[in-house]
DNA sequence: TTGTATGCAAACATTTTGCAGCGTG
DNA sequence: CACGCTGCAAAATGTTTGCATACAA
């Protein structure tokens, strides 16, 4: 492992862009919005590129995965610090969010099925204030 | 909203052998898989039929829809009780269980994103009994 | 009978891979 | 100057859809 945010084998044009897209996007974006915003910075990288990037980047732990509930897309998430999620069931939006399962919950799951708990995944569905202004609260 | 397991529209065979299916699948199967084990019930069974059944139980929420952290396909299950999952990082075996979100933390989040929230999602990772006997804890 | 459900195949959406050539180290 | 990286296009994967026919209600 290596430190966040830091690229194994070469150092290219390529790369560097699509590390610095992904440092600047705190919206959770899809392989093609990053593929997108890249073009923007370097034109012509190849969505192969990017694509091999991400795959790069995630096992390098450099960014995190994130697949909503009725999404196929894979988004990415630059956002190293231990985190969880609260994703909009109307219009989408995730927001980050800091949200510690206490340290009971988790030595009961692994007393209960006999695992070694390494880590979790946490993701919140609701309703954001914007959704909640134009469509009201969650019926009760 | 219906009865959980209870099929909207016309009653099928194919339908209630999906169901059939699912009711007796405890492992997370993915769409392929609960087509090839309709088709040792029900001969002849469509795979598009299965995605249509499936979606259908989905929308009726009959049944769960889960997304594993490093897999695109989707898996299902049938299990409607509000429960979450322990995935083993090694085998990938799925395992159901319950660990309650102490509602403080929920109410934290809700207070500090303005979403109301309606539910989550929490996946627990780590290394199952049987690969923990063939291959050792987690590595500290 | 009437319209919904099915099976097939084609269309879709997303990600991965093969390959010839480019460029970093 | 060797080997990894790139871009393109094709392949792979997984899910959805169009359409003619079959069948539940």
């Amino acid at each position: 492992v290596r430190a966040a945010g830091t690229l194994a084998g070469r150092d290219t044009a390529q790369r560097r862009a699509v590390l610095e897209v992904l440092r600047r996007s705190f919206d959770h974006p899809t392989a093609a919005e990053i593929h997108a915003r890249v073009l923007g910075v370097l034109p012509g990288v190849g969505a192969a590129t990017v694509y091999r990037t991400l795959r790069l980047l995630v096992d390098g732990a450099a960014v995190q995965e994130l697949r909503l509930r009725d999404e196929t897309v894979i988004r990415y998430d630059a956002n190293t610090h231990l985190h969880d999620h609260v994703v909009c069931e109307i219009c989408g939006v995730v927001v980050d969010v800091h949200a510690q399962v206490p340290d009971t919950v988790t030595t009961a799951v692994a007393r209960h099925t006999g695992f070694d708990i390494t880590g979790y995944d946490l993701r919140f569905r609701g309703r954001c204030p914007s959704c909640i202004s134009n469509h009201g609260p969650h019926p009760a």
